[in-house]
DNA sequence: CTGAAAGCGCTTACAG
DNA sequence: CTGAAAGCGCTTACAG
């Protein structure tokens, strides 16, 4: 691989010349510069991105904090990826990913490598130790997601207030009052995982705001899971005509539970997935009603706002709620006490 | 961040003796370790990746080349990432995600930048271009999948040839003689992708083995798809008992498509959905017998061939191929005929 | 507008 | 066993 000074030899200038041209720092001669060009093209020349971050003390090299384990389905977790990658390689910029347990130690350990120039973390909890080192530290990051006071930093997220909201209205529009919320139940691990957590708030404040009384069934996240919340829901509160569903793997098993259970969707209970990636709904027959998360732009955004934050672009500091599309499918339709009146 | 200068100058030796005792690569007097050592600790030292990388020429950052769209469903696509991305990291590697689009130039352009000392490609075609520029190239690099001659070069793949078989021994098994395939319909993004085409050729040829006639149906990657595959299989071979699905986000459809025609699963016909994603198969009801492809595993495995070629490690060339894995659910049984004739 | 030179923080022959 | 020094391939004040 030619280098820099094989280029400038050839052109008959300095090497700092040609950093000149290369990264346009400065101005050179109109005459210089083609000399430059000319010879650059002739050597296949490639600034060489090892000796560029060190001599310049930025590598360009952003990591991507991401859980080992715990892999979601329908390629959620996929999109944020992929979403930041995009981005970064848009802007020049190389995306490493570091699958930590969790531990913010390890985190520091590779920090100090000085390989990446920022953070952009995912999953973030509600109380993160990783981002109270981070705050501490010099190193910049951002997050997808946030913890429960974020303030002062920078995330993007999910907006979860809204996105029940307006679930709750859609439903409600049908004419449902009735309306039962089935969430997955956190674990050790995924304990204040902050979608989770503030869906269930904001149903609970929404639903007790409209004068309702708020149901929330909590299961794994599996089929069986999803089987077993229908029937305790069934069980808890009979006269549910709609339920939300927060739980992307157990909510077919919620389908064929009530199912089961001997009731018809939406002919006598409708269903709702929310936060749920695009392609999901349509596995399900009847094809699921369901709010779509926003994966693939949160990772751009969330890239973008550490970018930014790493130029310096005077920017005003984004801090980023993104509520889920509503996409219609079979699975609702109105109470049938409405629709009998009706006909 | 404290520099080997740093260190050096604290335990009183040269920076080369520092460096001799972080890489363990001379012996040094047990004294001069301990000192250098506790000066280590003292200032919090840790090696810088980027000088290190700059003289050592080598900077133990992989890149995974993925497509920068068609995200597979139900994670598989993650399961490879993230399988990679944990084994480079415990090997101390760092793994960077290009996001191409599949132009050849674009992966040249990157590697000339230095950034990386390997590749690891994903979503391998029969013939492809990134694969015959890597090869001509100096950029060790392996693969997750395989071209149509993959003859001295390094991979890992599914084997398709053998979950085939092992899928046609199970339904055989069960006394199934007329089995049917519906495998996605190649778009020219996804042409010649080698397992769809691998495992067409490989239902073909056993079947005729086994003396029966192949029916092969393609349809999109959509629920709707497989509803039409469903109506179509029936029209085409109406006497066909069990159906093998390879197109994970169709399968749900050609189940519902089933039961639109008036076939019970697994009563009037059994159905099985191959190299899928673990999950899947609990989505449904019935739950789905699935072989489930070893996606983490062939990440782990991928990096892990990729980096022992880059450290000269001695070890025979892997070209490896992994089966899917048996997934017992309730959508499989004996065909009608026999299951009367036991009774 | 252009160049000489220091320096980024390491590794690695080469000497001793 | 340890050190002095060159060198990895760039960027960036500083001069002119």
């Amino acid at each position: 691989m030619a280098t820099m000074q094989d280029v400038a030899a050839r052109a008959n200038v300095s090497i700092a010349t040609v950093s000149f041209v290369v990264n346009k720092s400065k101005r050179v001669s109109p005459e210089t510069e083609a000399r430059v060009r000319e010879a650059m093209r002739e050597l296949g020349f490639r600034r060489n991105a090892v000796a560029r971050a060190l001599a310049s003390r930025r590598t360009r090299i952003i990591a991507l904090l991401l859980p080992e384990l715990n892999h979601r389905v329908g390629g959620t977790m996929m999109q944020f990826v992929s979403g930041a990658a995009n981005t970064a390689k848009q802007r020049g910029y190389n995306l490493v990913l570091w699958p930590l347990s969790g531990e913010a130690d390890e985190m520091s350990e590779l920090l100090g490598g000085g390989l990446v120039d920022g953070v952009l973390l995912m999953e973030v909890r509600m109380h993160d130790d990783r981002v109270l080192r981070l705050a501490e530290s010099d190193v910049p990051f951002a997050m997808i997601g946030r913890t429960e006071d974020p303030s002062g930093l920078l995330y993007v997220d999910m907006d979860s207030e809204t996105t029940m909201r307006m679930s709750l209205d859609y439903l409600w529009g049908l004419g449902h009052r009735k309306v039962a919320l089935i969430v997955e139940q956190l674990d050790v691990v995924m304990e204040g995982y902050g979608p989770t957590v503030r869906t269930e708030a904001a149903y609970r404040s929404l639903v007790k705001e409209h004068g309702c009384e708020p149901v929330v069934v909590t299961c794994e996240k599996t089929a069986s899971g999803g089987r077993g919340a229908a029937s305790e829901l069934l069980e808890r509160a009979p006269d549910t005509t709609a339920v939300i569903v927060m739980n992307e793997e157990a909510v077919f098993g919620v389908v064929s539970g009530l199912g089961r259970a001997g009731l018809t969707v939406p002919a006598d209970i409708s269903i709702m997935s929310i936060e749920t990636s695009p392609e999901m709904g349509a596995f399900s027959e009847p094809v699921l009603t369901t709010m779509n998360a926003p994966g693939e732009q949160l990772g751009r955004m969330g890239a973008d706002a550490l970018i930014d934050r790493l130029e310096g672009t005077d920017k005003i500091m984004p801090q980023l709620l993104l509520a889920c599309t509503l996409q219609e499918g079979e699975s609702t339709a109105p109470p049938r006490e409405l629709r009998s009146e009706s006909r």
